[in-house]
DNA sequence: GTGCAATTGCACGCCGGTGTGCAATCCGCG
DNA sequence: CGCGGATTGCACACCGGCGTGCAATTGCAC
């Protein structure tokens, strides 16, 4: 509670947190004696500051997601702090770049949503189509039939964590198993710049029949 | 190698697998026990048919990229397997459309590649962020100025997931950090149903200053 | 019904990680 | 210098999961 107590004892957990954040990074199941480590510190030592592992890492989360809420301005009761009368797409734009400030400064944690070791696996057997993506992007992109401000590499990693997302929301009943694959695909679409219109119009074309 | 030989012994292991998959969605961390257990089988058995845990799980995988990769035509050697006058766009929703197919399938493995523990308490915790814009989201469908085949809450996912994956390139050195936030704003902008044009505009008149 | 493979039950040993207890330092502040 | 909180080192006990060995048993298939 005060602040004045011990000087470098709590900057020492700073720097434990500091240190935990980066180590979760590189192995989100790293232990507590490698974190310890890391932090040029024993084990012991860490929990005389967090009293289990995951009150440690229930802190390093509290902290970004506050960070995080508080500069997408997800005030108290305010439903609406947005000006009624202002444009949505502004609106939306403006949430996604005040977030983007501070999810990038938490890069690493954010990042920690991703890898596991099964996951990691996963992703690297998919390398082979995710090849296959970027030579079919890239060729969109010479021809100018797709536009995008990001790399075909990092395009498809973003394509590739759309389909993984929209099969999330069909398994927790968010979106009808029936129509997500056009849709989909649709929306895959529409991120590399074809209008909304041609994209209809070409997967519903396309996924009328097999 | 021959099919021949036990036919219930392997059907078993078919149901083990299958078993398998269900329950690892469930939770990626499943011990050989709770698996063997839904298989109304005994520990021991799973043993007698996969090597190691590691080996079942991997099993799993190779199947389901294994249908991927051939549904999305990831043929063998012939670096140029689309007609190379065929339109870009074509080709690229037709190999999204194939994938959907068989992902949709493997959807319960695939969405393995999610969530753990951590991941969870994370994305709970992000619930209040992802409510606010689900509801700018509907706001801006309901406006028009937003278009998308997938309901709000749907897309929500996504752009989360986009976001991700952004992160995720700029930590993989396939995109510029200080480029990322804007271009991962154009993207989803898009994603949205917003013409590049004006999600370019808009974006680049927001974060021309802070 | 008998034979033979598959399955079972149970017992291990092993490993790695967690959280705790306690005495022995360390080290900066006053 | 000396006090006192912080840190250390080491020793535990505990847990859960993995992989294996082996003898007993089941139950199709023939």
């Amino acid at each position: 509670m005060t602040p004045s107590s011990s000087s470098r004892a709590d900057a020492n957990r700073r720097h434990i947190l500091d240190t935990a954040l980066s180590e979760l990074l590189r192995d989100p199941d790293a232990s507590m004696d490698q974190i310890a480590r890391a932090a040029g510190v024993v084990r012991r030592t860490v929990y005389g500051h967090f009293p289990s592992r995951e009150a440690l890492i229930s802190t390093l989360v509290d902290g970004a997601v506050e960070a995080l809420s508080e500069a997408d301005g997800v005030w108290s009761g305010t439903e609406e702090g947005d000006p009624a009368g202002s444009d949505p797409a502004e609106a939306f734009a403006r949430s996604v770049l005040a977030v983007w400030e501070v999810a990038d400064r938490y890069r690493l944690l954010v990042a920690l949503a991703q890898r596991t070791v099964t996951v990691q696996g996963i992703r690297d057997r998919l390398a082979p189509l995710r090849a296959h993506k970027v030579r079919l992007l890239q060729r969109g992109l010479d021809e100018g039939v797709f536009t995008s401000p990001l790399p075909a590499p990092a395009l498809a990693y973003v394509h590739e964590q759309m389909l993984f997302a929209v099969l999330e929301a069909v398994n927790d009943g968010l979106a009808d198993a029936a129509e997500a694959g056009p849709a989909a695909t649709v929306t895959v679409l529409m991120s590399a710049g074809v209008s909304a219109g041609r994209a209809a119009e070409l997967v519903g074309r396309l996924s009328g029949r097999g």
